[in-house]
DNA sequence: TTGTAGGCGTTATCAG
DNA sequence: CTGATAACGCCTACAA
């Protein structure tokens, strides 16, 4: 009853040793350098350690080989479901690698970061993968590369740092070419707020540039700082006369949230209003209608980020040029997009 | 440039005590005692300190304390909302107090389980939060529990767990209750595996008393055992004459794909069929019908789960009698459940 | 192929 | 209030 199974001798290793008739080192090593043990010796020490239900003390071996196996993970926050998605991908392969995971989320907020950061490097992760706000301002970028642990940021792309992503500029700009071709000549780009992202940016210029090139207004940019707020602000736009067909949002979650809106204002989605996406989130598949999208591979931008990180850790010394990842993206046709209504133009 | 700024010499903490003129046995109560040390050498420390960017190293700590300050999570998938929600609560809590986690990902496998607890027990996490299949047979459990750290439940009910829940079962014969007023008599529930979780046996029997009670049949029970093809076999089912008037799902992921299969059915929810989820992601407020569903607070049950445990783990010696958590739940209106059609029944 | 032994950075005990 | 000093459990030259 009274599980005051108090050993205060501890130190399982001593009695793996003690049993099979080895010194510590030798246990040691056939944990981590099984090759250099005499296969006889070692399965003796397998099987006792098996026994004893004995594994090695990760804290231990991490202060002595200042490894940990760790790695740390930075993103804005799980709620969305791409990041989830994303984390999904890093916790299989890390899994796979003998990786552990400690994330962080910002919620988007910048202090946040740098918080994050530091807390992680108290943890002395291996590494960091990292969903930063603007690689080129950020403090936790800063810190994480003076520390010299390898890193790769995802979603962003930015010259100089590894990263993983999908090419958003293009995407948008083919996006628009689309609905260019379905008859859209009024498209409004809806975003979360600019500053806050690099994605959001590289997106909305894709959208500039494709709606340029085809002599569109490109003007009509939404901007809806509070996710939250932004069903009703949407729901009002979408009310008034010389609204736009076609509503190309920065994100699934937005695009779920003004195709809400469009049903608040006596839209329907795609007879009235066309609304794509962008993320391909696997519950946008599910929706009524199913969300137009364009899909980024989310779990294996997770899974690449480890893949990078880890190598470079073994690779350590060699610091190559940095080596960034670019997958591919495609268009999901789903429901929320159809072609433009008649005379509208 | 060269990064090569390669300190051999490491031990930083000799350095803060060296440039405050103290031992280092006084930098560390620094830290940790600091009400034991005189506040002006205090103050000098800290000092220091910062401006050599120290922070004790948490491998060493856990090592000399056999302390981690990190928690570990099992839970079957991140990609399911409810989840991801309640990880979210779980990150807040733990963070507030001090603590870091490692979770794991069973993919609903029984077998992930245990080898999940065993890698987290290899980083000597300093206790569990567990979502499991079912804790009267599960393996995992009785290795957290033969361990002796402290642990809690999450959304399972069992006696002799610390459990942190809402009352499911109560949850759907209300809900039946609810849908019979609204005249609906024909109603099918709609469940995953139910032997892959007690949660959904939970709420089964709830669906069953319900029904029961008001003398309806209870028969109607679609399993469908891979969430990834349950559109395509509830469309068919929904398309057969004599079909239910209101679909209960296990869910809200299997609501929303009934949504999907009624409309694939030709069906508009929720005119023709009502449905019902489980769970209140919050995804499902802003989907086109708004998703029907019992609420659980999935972010505050993540977070109670961090206090029970973190609590435990200060109170240790004294293993109270186990103390469980039970929470409101609360029915969301939401879009997509009406009154029956006329003349059906 | 195996053993010996120093030390990774802390914390906690025990003196002072 | 502060300092010296053993561990904590493991890994890895270096020796044997």
């Amino acid at each position: 009853m009274s599980q005051t199974s108090s050993r205060r001798t501890s130190a399982k290793i001593q009695e793996v040793a003690r049993l099979a008739g080895v010194s510590i080192a030798t246990v040691s090593r056939t944990f981590n350098l099984p090759e250099q043990v005499k296969p006889a010796t070692r399965s003796v020490v397998e099987g006792i350690a098996r026994q004893l239900a004995y594994y090695p003390n990760r804290s231990a071996s991490t202060l002595r080989t200042q490894r940990s196996k760790v790695l740390g993970v930075v993103l804005p926050t799980l709620l969305n479901p791409v990041f989830a998605e994303c984390m999904a991908g890093i916790a299989v392969a890390a899994k796979e690698r003998g990786y552990a995971i400690i994330h962080a989320t910002t919620e988007y907020q910048l202090a946040n970061e740098e918080q994050a950061v530091s807390e992680l490097q108290s943890r002395s992760v291996d590494g960091f993968i990292l969903v930063v706000s603007n690689p080129r301002t950020s403090r936790a970028l800063e810190r994480v590369r003076a520390q010299g642990v390898p890193y790769v940021l995802l979603y962003s792309r930015e010259a100089g740092h590894p990263c993983i992503s999908v090419d958003g500029e293009k995407a948008l700009e083919e996006l628009i070419e689309r609905l260019a071709g379905l008859g859209h000549r009024r498209i409004a780009m809806v975003s979360g707020q600019l500053q806050a992202s690099d994605r959001a940016q590289q997106r909305y210029r894709g959208f500039v540039a494709g709606m340029s090139r085809l002599g569109l207004d490109a003007s009509s940019l939404i901007e809806v700082p509070f996710v939250e707020t932004a069903v009703g602000r949407l729901a009002e736009l979408l009310a008034q006369r010389g609204r736009p067909s076609a509503l190309v949002c920065s994100n699934d979650l937005l695009a779920i949230r003004a195709i809400r809106a469009a049903h608040l204002a006596g839209l329907v989605v795609p007879r009235d209003l066309s609304v794509v996406g962008f993320d391909g989130i696997r519950i946008g598949e599910d929706m009524t209608p199913m969300l137009s999208t364009i899909v980024q591979p989310n779990e294996e931008m997770g899974r690449r980020s480890i893949a990078l990180v880890s190598d470079a850790q073994s690779a350590a010394s060699a610091r190559r040029p940095v080596e960034s990842v670019s997958l591919e993206y495609y268009f999901r046709e789903g429901e929320s997009c159809a072609r433009a209504p008649e005379g509208y133009s």
